[in-house]
DNA sequence: ATTCTATGAATGAATG
DNA sequence: CATTCATTCATAGAAT
């Protein structure tokens, strides 16, 4: 009954790509899916949604072709992570090599037929010991002093800086996510707990995401 | 020969056929671990293991390859949390249907890749398929399931998982965990609190750890 | 057809 | 437990 085409994800409504029909594959988004997911993110400033988020996004955007909430998951994540990355390369504290390509050869010591090499072997001893709470689950927080330790570690640097992007898409125009009309958020509970705002110049007045929704097809998709 | 193959990795046969070995800090589970670990979860409802069990278990697993404690630790983590993630953004938390899916497929007694549990594997190393990179290729883990499955096009579930994961789920998943030997299984009570186990949609009778992994290594050889 | 690149998918490791 | 992050593997399409 729905618009979604199961099969055959829907072909670029812009270039050529006449379906190519390579299903079961990886998900292929198509150029409307991509629009909206990236206004959700930029301009609703969606980084990470939470379950209920993904599936309400994932389901809007069936209409749009084939699609599924691991795969809005996976798309945020990525998006999230190679922005991140990029932006640390670029203001990279201590611009190492970065892009050479690797593809050669520099093999570093270990030889594949034995593996291990270096590692001082599996020594019986000390493992672990930062679980421990109660019966089962526990967190290693800091424990897990092995072997490892022995291993020179170079320049582990773990930061995490939270928002700041840039608008770099923009590609598509005019953006009409503007709340009009009345919808049935009868459990929009959350969704304030990923709404991350970005530090500086985003127009970005973030909605609520059903609002956000809402702006992409009129109204009602399903009704469950 | 030996199941020493802890060099894991290995390069993906795509194109070039070089190695690129990254020589990681991470943990590169051999396919034989992810084999046992995935026995343990599925078919002996391991969730959560407290320490003394991860020390076994990664005790065990050490002969297929370098493991830590953690690794574990952290592999039951995560595989738990992503199995519950992948349900909670692919079921309709409004739609209380979705209980069975798949498991009508696979031959229910064990399922054929991870299955065996029961017998003595007396070549622990390798059967299983192929490749060993990172044992994944092709092999995503977990179902993702949506109701595109439902729907069933081609009335095929090809998971392209012959990992046949899930299962778990409150499912009954009829397994006969070898009733055989003897078990005193005096000591996997462990979990302190007694029957707050698995709360209740637990799955399988888990049979005692020591039972589940002797029978992985039963004979053992190498033994260095 | 082969190579390259952007990006989907997966998963080890943490953190809260 | 849920979330997040870093890395890496895999691949659809474009470029060559």
């Amino acid at each position: 009954m729905e618009p979604t085409n199961e099969d055959a994800v829907a072909s670029y409504s812009t270039k050529g790509a006449f379906l190519c029909r390579q299903s079961s594959t990886r998900w292929t988004p198509t150029t409307d899916q991509i629009r909206i997911l990236k206004d959700l993110y930029y301009n609703n400033g969606i980084r990470s949604p939470n379950a209920d988020q993904i599936q309400r996004i994932s389901a809007s955007l069936r209409q749009y072709g084939k699609i599924e909430g691991k795969n809005v998951f996976y798309w945020f994540q990525n998006h999230k992570a190679r922005e991140r990355q990029k932006k640390r390369f670029t203001t990279d504290p201590h611009h190492p090599i970065q892009k050479f390509r690797t593809s050669a050869n520099f093999a570093p010591s270990n030889d594949p037929s034995t593996g291990l090499a270096l590692v001082p072997s599996s020594s019986p001893a000390l493992p672990y010991f930062g679980y421990n709470s109660r019966e089962s689950s526990a967190s290693p927080r800091y424990g897990w002093v092995t072997e490892n330790q022995l291993k020179a570690p170079y320049g582990v640097y773990h930061y995490k800086d939270q928002e700041a992007d840039e608008q770099e898409d923009d590609s598509f125009a005019a953006r009409e996510t503007l709340p009009l009309f009345p919808m049935h958020n009868e459990d929009f509970k959350s969704s304030t707990t990923s709404s991350n705002y970005y530090n500086s110049n985003s127009p970005v007045p973030y909605t609520s995401l059903e609002l956000s929704l809402s702006s992409y097809f009129s109204q009602s998709h399903d009704a469950h």
